[in-house]
DNA sequence: CTGAAAGCGCTAACAC
DNA sequence: GTGTTAGCGCTTTCAG
């Protein structure tokens, strides 16, 4: 058997609420006794049981960060941030992945409602879900913020990025270093992706600039020298440059992605790199779980808080 | 309020330890009743406080998983692979962050000895341990795997990948693909890194291959043309291409690296990824794992389990 | 300053 | 089939 407080308290002949006492250094208590008990409590490994502890306090100390998967950086970025500003305020965060799968949303966003955690950040599925159990867990007024995106009807904090200032940015960017012409290939497949594809469109009407959504069948008109290919990630650029192998020898080409490029520009010339502060976003969303946990009474408002981008950056070929 | 057994126990009429059976379809209660109770659980949306059943059972159906953080690919492919195997056998899988901070690590480590999970798999931190937390805890009889690498003295199993075997065939590609001199760069930080270097060293030697320890002052002898670049990661590849800036134009280079290269191989010629198979180790270590979790008897024995390397991945460039 | 006692919500003997 | 009872380990009044 694990050594629980009443083994303290039987060795040190003291109750076990004296002992309990002892342990959370209530100054009620005797320094001596103090002194002894947590003596004893080292020596006999004493650890108290949290389920104990939270079932009589209904507090964990613990704040979920529920994801879909760990590949993006997104997802990533937001565990490490979280765990580490949340530590700082003693809570434990503890990360639940939920595959896109539905049934297992469901399931986790559950067990919120189970008593396991304080709070919890969760940037939803993709899909969205035909189910209400988010919805519930927050009318029930479980402190949760959202990342990434919102879900409709639901009743709380979204934190998000700037994303269509930052699609409007690569656009600038492209043209300013010399494209003549966009190519947008956004896949409109979420909240995200749809504002983001409409940032770049009416930046370039805005600006009067020359482009073309992708549809898989492209024309760049006549004259054109020096094009710009604007997506949302690495991957749907280098499918671009597949799809039209001649493109590399026709035209200089420029890239402006967000989040990430790998590696060398290459074999484009050159690239704009849109940055979203994920530590930013991340850091947003903890302060305001934890102004959920700590003000029952400001819970049930939908609120969107849109984080700046961190920077534009600039990817130029290292070798030549 | 959140409703309670209770609750629904008033509602039907019924004792709590009815309602409590026939909310776990014990066939001993009369279907009726359980479907009355059943009926009123789901109206009165009743969900079942972990914590108490936890304190009473012992049990909480939960697996963690301690990474240092989520950047690189074992850890978040173990934090996926792992998630969805155990939510098949209808545990929860959380992930918990230590940063590589020592005394995060104990905190962690130290939560598992108070009751919030039934087994855990452990990522150790890079710097070895000055503490027992984790020795004292698998003493303890907690069912704990350690995944990429073991601690000293902490008898248990631990999943790892054939390192050695791994870096002996990247050298051997390169050198199959032409190379006639290879420099090995492994920074020898813990005993995976150690097990790598010793592999690269004692394939060459076994095959009379020309080759140098990276020592930051490395010269290739007369009359080479063709080098092949060993070390665990693309960064550091690139860091000896950036030292050696005349090395590309001095000779035909291939790189030799484990688990990843990101984009095109330029400015090197071509190389070799070294796939581990992490959705394997994961797997691995979760079956055993479970096996530690269902028989109490098999705990306390030290046992190194190696997964063979997944392919050797050859990496060319598409543009030219 | 410390002890006695109640109770958090649930499960599991043991009765009837 | 169902109720009674006890108890998991802890915190927290309330007495003294």
């Amino acid at each position: 058997m694990r050594t629980t407080l009443k083994d303290i308290a039987k060795a040190c002949e003291v109750d076990v609420s004296t002992a309990s006492r002892a342990l959370r250094d209530d100054p009620l208590v005797k320094q001596a006794t103090r002194d002894k008990v947590k003596q004893t409590a080292k020596e006999l490994g004493y650890r108290p049981n949290l389920a104990a502890r939270s079932l009589q306090t209904g507090t964990t100390h613990t704040v979920w960060l529920i994801v879909s998967s760990l590949d993006s950086k997104l997802e990533t970025s937001a565990g490490e941030s979280a765990s580490k500003q949340l530590s700082e305020l003693q809570y434990d965060t503890l990360v639940a992945l939920h595959h896109q799968d539905q049934s297992t949303v469901k399931r986790l966003v559950g067990r919120l409602s189970q008593g396991v955690a304080d709070g919890a950040i969760l940037i939803p599925s993709q899909h969205t879900p035909g189910d209400t159990s988010v919805q519930q867990l927050v009318e029930s007024g479980f402190p949760l913020v959202l990342l990434d995106r919102a879900i409709p009807d639901v009743q709380t904090i979204t934190v998000t990025t700037q994303n269509a200032k930052g699609m409007a940015s690569l656009c600038e960017h492209c043209v300013n270093a010399g494209s003549e012409f966009l190519v947008i290939h956004v896949d409109d497949i979420n909240e995200v992706t749809h504002t983001r594809l409409q940032g770049a469109i009416k930046w370039c009407k805005a600006n009067n600039i020359a482009h073309v959504i992708d549809d898989g069948n492209v024309q760049i008109p006549e004259g054109i020298k020096q094009v710009g290919l604007i997506s949302n990630a690495h991957f749907e650029v280098m499918k671009m440059v597949r799809d039209h192998p001649s493109w590399l020898k026709d035209y200089t080409l420029r890239f402006g992605v967000f989040d990430g490029w790998l590696g060398e520009p290459y074999p484009l010339k050159e690239g704009f790199v849109c940055k979203q502060d994920f530590p930013a976003m991340a850091q947003r969303a903890v302060e305001e779980l934890i102004k959920l946990i700590d003000h029952p009474d400001q819970r049930g408002q939908r609120k969107m808080i849109r984080i700046p981008i961190r920077e534009i950056q600039h990817r130029s070929n290292h070798f030549g």
